[in-house]
DNA sequence: ACTTATTTTTAGACAAATCTAAATTTAAAT
DNA sequence: ATTTAAATTTAGATTTGTCTAAAAATAAGT
């Protein structure tokens, strides 16, 4: 069964919204789609016909298990392409977004499997959200934020809060990305700012905005 | 400006209709494009409205040096992705076009010239069609038919007739292929089958219809 | 030159995806 | 329990790209 960019998309949007929210509602999803309520409503019926989820009307709609199948598949290419555009193709992690956007329409099985090949199995995309496998499995690290993180715990940047370039910026300025190790060594409530080391680097003090940006999951140091 | 990827169809295909034929008829069109005449009617008025081409009714079209600089960067991106495709992600010159003809259509400027770079600024694809550089220049090399090469000058396959899983097959098994360098030993009026020579590997005859598909260019042997 | 055949264009209709404006349903407030 | 507000759905119109059937222009045949 072949599905129109459209389609996809808001497969892809309602999958997002309903990880927070449970059953997704008719304003937020025009909100997410920069759409107007009417378009949704139409659209929402034509993609009850193709049973990629359940609706009913004034209730709200969830993916059935065929529209998460899809949703999760869009997720994969999104991500892989990131990763391709990141890491072999040296773009920064704030421009890949739109490009993904388009990319992640290609409807080629085979491509999407030699590019995760091709990339080794990444598991994680350019901002840390994890990359589902060809089954749609993926790896779920249970991640805090680093402002929560406790005093000389061992931990591992993970994912970011924001894609922005002013993020990015700082974040290169300050030798943080995904994958760094690093403790938080004080917390200053006057500002809620903190200070952390890093292996092989002088401690720093990041502010409470940067450090709410950013999630850590914990590591054993061996 | 931006436009559709039907948009984007009708102008390459023109681009390589009128290649042959100087100007573009309605009914070429309509047959290259799988569609009826009456539509391609309807989009030559919207393409000449947005200076791609000129056309006068019942006279045919063809691109402006608008269209033109539009095509040639469609073709970049079509063969672009079609080297990386057999290249890095190790697909057959047989499975490429499909995935091409929708990779061709995503818009990121920095996508392809990353790529270009990436790939090594190749200059001809997995068929042997040249790929224009980033300015629409390519290296426009005069070849001859296989069958019309003259006995022991040394030449270089350089593009194929066809790109089906059936020539690619007889292609892998003969050890030819894009690159190959050979000469002609032996030309048997016969059955116009002919005698080549490979470095290294004894000679082989192949049939009057393989030679036909095989596009060579002379080479000086130093 | 006149008739016939082919090519091309117009006219009118349709499906997909969207919009605005009006009508319904549900939720909130008094 | 009414009234008011917010969310959602319907109705009708629009744009894009397509189609069929009919009309017009060009080309070919005698
Ligand atoms: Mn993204
Ligand atoms: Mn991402
Ligand atoms: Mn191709
Ligand atoms: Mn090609």
């Amino acid at each position: 069964m072949h599905f129109t960019t459209t389609e996809e998309n808001y497969i892809k949007a309602i999958y997002h919204l309903q990880q927070e929210t449970g059953n997704v509602s008719t304003n937020e999803l025009a909100a997410e789609l920069s759409t107007k309520p009417a378009s949704i409503t139409d659209m929402l019926k034509k993609l009850t016909v193709k049973k990629l989820l359940r609706y009913e009307r004034y209730k709200g709609v969830r993916l059935s298990s065929e529209g998460e199948k899809l949703a999760l598949a869009i997720v994969r290419k999104h991500r892989l392409w990131e990763y391709f555009l990141v890491n072999t193709l040296e773009f920064g992690w704030d421009e890949v977004h739109e490009v993904a956007e388009e990319l992640e329409h290609i409807s080629s099985k085979k491509l999407v499997e030699q590019l995760d090949l091709f990339l080794g199995y990444p598991k994680f995309d350019p901002h840390g959200d994890p990359i589902p496998d060809s089954q749609g499995r993926m790896v779920m690290q249970q991640q805090i934020n680093l402002i929560d993180l406790a005093p000389d715990i061992p931990a591992e940047v993970c994912s970011v809060g924001s894609q922005s370039t002013e993020l990015l910026e700082i974040l290169k300025h300050k030798q943080l990305g995904i994958g760094t190790k690093l403790q938080v060594k004080r917390k200053f409530s006057f500002d809620h700012s903190i200070e952390i080391k890093m292996k092989n680097l002088p401690a720093i003090t990041i502010s409470q905005q940067l450090a709410q940006s950013l999630f850590v999951k914990t590591i054993s140091n061996d």
